[in-house]
DNA sequence: ATCAAAATAATCAAAAACAATCAAAATCGG
DNA sequence: CCGATTTTGATTGTTTTTGATTATTTTGAT
């Protein structure tokens, strides 16, 4: 047995026990701890298990965390995309950027007549055009998966288009009213964002609302429109009285 | 038996089996293991399969949520491309357009290192930065499925990068060598593939030999390399001088 | 904290697979 | 049919893999 067939046979071992030991595999597999070690340090470089004293873990990616939340919001993302869908107009010029969030209107613009989507998502970017769209994609550096393009080409793409409505979102959304970037990338492409474009509506999934980030981009003060599938506190609708707060309930 | 009938063999084994043992092909086929092997190496150079110590995989189709289409001439076209891509240096700038041809040279540059690719194909953008290159996306409308930009916005965003090579391929190629294309927009754009690359590869199928289009870009003497499957007249290698002609077998 | 037992990592020589070379055989063009 | 070209399999040397050996690290009990 060669050692690629012997990484697949751990595989589907640890596929069917999620933790064995590494004695089980020698024994299993009958080849020396030597060798069975060897296959796990590259599984493990491989990032699809995790190892421990003695075994070795099944790194099993729908468990995670992350995925988890996902699609625990992945219902709210899409009620928050229909309310804020309404705020285009047929022929209106529309920026989407690359957040999950954002990326759910596309099954709701493509109702829309006549209007023109600028995006730095590849994927909704493709999605739109199939469906009929005139689809424009920014330039920049793909720096997310799956196709989200970013960086400052992507923002001084911006410039070659003159935008009605933008669409975005953000890591996090303090009780103060400011949004929160993870890094210096995401303030910068909320201010590009916010410039290029007349109307500017933040999506803000509820999920958003306790979370921290290191780098505020701006405030409410500069967003027309606020859509969430929570509402947010009176007192916060006071502070921001220029800004329209939608909520999907 | 030929050798193309052997390929084609090992293939069809790799379909029912996924991966085989190099012996179990020698077994089966019924050649030496030499024989196998060079076999091999040819898949392994059309990135039809991957081969390990002792056996081969055939490559699993790509898990992008783009799908890279089938095309004819495919197998030419893998060939070309591994040909040009031998063209390409470490640390390179690559351009690569919205060609199919040009397409198949991603599975050929992701074995190259710190290279950084620029390109109109949203596809091939994904696929490459999956796969740890560097890589940028022109901006530009997506005017052709799956996921190609064009236009206008995609020739002027070519400024923001320095290329060291332009690859390229086109809707036919006349006798007197001369690059066709089906439109205007066909022009601008081998107009400025060229004139933002410091070097200019065309990838040219022999089943552009006899098509007809339109409108003429330019002629070989502006290409500084030709890549075919099949060879041209010494008559037009003569013409074109300056133009280095690589051919595939 | 210290120690002994177990697991792991590092080292190395033997074995297996692979790549390069080359002469013989097969194929092709005239 | 003959010479040129390509393809093949044997031989060679190189690289990769393997399990034994030895050294190091981790663990749990004292």
């Amino acid at each position: 047995m060669y050692q690629s067939e012997r990484i697949d046979e751990i595989m589907k071992i640890l596929k069917n026990n999620h933790y064995v030991t590494v004695d089980y595999l020698v024994k299993e597999i009958k080849y020396s701890p030597a060798s069975i070690r060897r296959d796990l340090t590259i599984l493990q470089q491989q990032g699809l298990v995790t190892r421990s004293y003695g075994g070795v873990t099944l790194k099993d990616a729908n468990t995670s965390p992350f995925k988890f939340r996902q699609h625990s919001m992945k219902i709210a993302k899409h009620a928050i995309a229909a309310k804020a869908a309404t705020l285009v107009k047929n022929g209106d010029v529309v920026f989407i950027d690359g957040s999950s969030t954002s990326q759910y209107l596309g099954r709701f613009l493509i109702e829309k007549k006549g209007i023109i989507v600028v995006t730095c998502n590849m994927v909704l970017a493709d999605f739109l055009s199939e469906n009929g769209i005139e689809t424009y994609c920014t330039g920049g550096r793909v720096i997310e998966y799956p196709g989200i393009l970013g960086g400052d080409i992507m923002i001084n793409s911006l410039s070659n288009f003159n935008v009605d409505i933008a669409f975005f979102a953000s890591a996090a959304f303090n009780p103060n009213g400011q949004i929160l970037a993870l890094g210096e990338m995401g303030v910068s492409s909320h201010c590009a964002f916010r410039k290029c474009s007349k109307k500017l509506v933040y999506l803000c999934g509820s999920d958003k609302f306790t979370s921290e980030g290191k780098f505020v981009s701006f405030d409410l003060s500069k967003v027309d429109y606020f859509v969430s599938d929570k509402n947010v506190d009176n007192e916060l609708k006071e502070k921001f009285a220029n800004t329209t707060f939608l909520c999907t309930k």
